[in-house]
DNA sequence: GTAAGAGATTGATATGGATCAATTTGGACG
DNA sequence: CGTCCAAATTGATCCATATCAATCTCTTAC
């Protein structure tokens, strides 16, 4: 089913963090060049997984996290009543599963948003390793530490900003993701459905497609089913602070 | 200002975790007996502080990580517009900070909301300690990784629950907090101002104000200014799972 | 003990976004 | 190339909770 990928024919198991273009990106950014290896040799270069695909669920015992290579991953919680919360999206750098390091089984469920290809940390020799170089354990705390703030950023949007504030917030957030990857931070094609943004910011799938058509006749974005292009950052930009000018005053 | 405190006399700043009642909870929880000595050496007996002063906030550099020993602790993001999101309440044996380890100053403001004594771990030192000892390091990780889903968890209850299930998610929190240090789960005084709570959950206060006689009145709690006592323990977890309930049929 | 100000409660009204309903668009597949 | 189903959009209505306003009740300080 899966179809064929090229893999370096020395080395089709390790994960070559070297050659890899988001070593800036993703853990190997914490540790020097000659330490790499070390990296290298407890990582397994993952499967593909196509659209819809989990990479794990709930009920997975925990024991990797994952780093997303290509494609992206939205993670979600799912209660007992079988209701959804959406908790994050993951591009290609980042890394999925620091949520889940307490506890036998993972935290959240992590779904392939289009075809993807994550590298496979297992924890245990991640543990191992990090507690051997002092630089990796500090990168681990900062990511994790990063995550707390992102989430905590999350509630805030949810308990306090309006629906424009929250999706403009997302949009720029996006944004600046692709532009770290050196991709065009205007011009982006958006990786999640419009109810997966509607969960994940709180609102109804109908007032996220209100949004997106008032953002664009105000010309603030164009957007084309999950096209986006970003007319006025600027502008985005103030539509997110508007809320805490007005507390100012 | 500050009253004068009982403190062991041969060892004015080296905290005790050997005495502390609260070693079960808080980091010591992750050594063993003999090695309980190492952590002490890094740990230092913090000040005490009055209801209403800060700990950090958010233009303090980021050096320590506090555990609370007596009294609580409010976390809050304050925005450029001065508008607060509560995202915190710490209890004595939690851990404050860990949002803060990246970047150069904390990510909140941490305020006593009573009289509150803490603990405190240098940060250089407690990574330098976790990188020796593989089983804090996993503590660590683990007391992280909970942020996470704790703040998952709020988020969810902001995006998707009603004023009412919020509050009876938080009252039941706080239950189960006090419950693990075998104080009564049922008949406590509430730490924070109602205030907080609302801000806290993204209510306004009459609307927590409201759902507090509601609840009264429907004789699940019984509530007189801060001290709340909790009639029916499984009629407030319905409440919360109501929500769920009905996302099933 | 009393004054003063903050915190909490209660009531009346307004509103942002949910919900319900109806198209429209778009992508996957035979 | 047309068919079919899911996703997205648009419109009309409703409701939970915010907001505004008015007490009430603590706590703190003098």
């Amino acid at each position: 089913m899966a179809q064929a990928i090229p893999i370096r024919k020395n080395s089709p198991l390790k994960a070559s963090c070297h050659q890899c273009s988001l070593s800036n990106l993703c853990l190997p950014l914490a540790i020097e060049e000659n330490e790499l290896e070390r990296l290298e040799d407890i990582v397994q270069q993952g499967r593909i997984f196509n659209r819809g695909e989990h990479i794990f669920d709930q009920s997975t015992p925990f024991r990797s996290c994952f780093a997303v290579k290509s494609g992206s991953i939205k993670t979600s919680i799912i209660t007992e009543g079988g209701e959804e919360q959406v908790t994050g999206f993951f591009m290609p750098g980042e890394l999925v599963g620091l949520d889940s390091m307490s506890g036998e089984t993972y935290a959240c469920t992590a779904k392939a948003l289009e075809r993807t290809s994550v590298c496979e940390f297992p924890i245990e020799k991640l543990e191992e390793l990090t507690g051997k170089m002092p630089e990796l354990q500090h990168h681990m705390y900062h990511l994790m530490s990063q995550e707390i703030q992102n989430s905590h950023q999350l509630a805030m949007l949810l308990s306090k900003n309006t629906a424009e504030e929250r999706i403009a917030a997302l949009l720029l957030s996006l944004s600046s993701r692709f532009q770290r990857r050196r991709l065009s931070p205007t011009n982006f094609s958006l990786p999640m459905a419009r109810n997966d943004i509607a969960n994940f910011l709180g609102l109804a799938v109908e007032t996220v497609s209100r949004v997106f058509t008032r953002f664009q006749n105000q010309g603030l974005i164009r957007a084309r089913g999950r096209e986006v292009e970003l007319l006025d950052v600027e502008a985005l930009q103030t539509v997110t602070r508007e809320f805490s000018r007005q507390g100012c005053q």
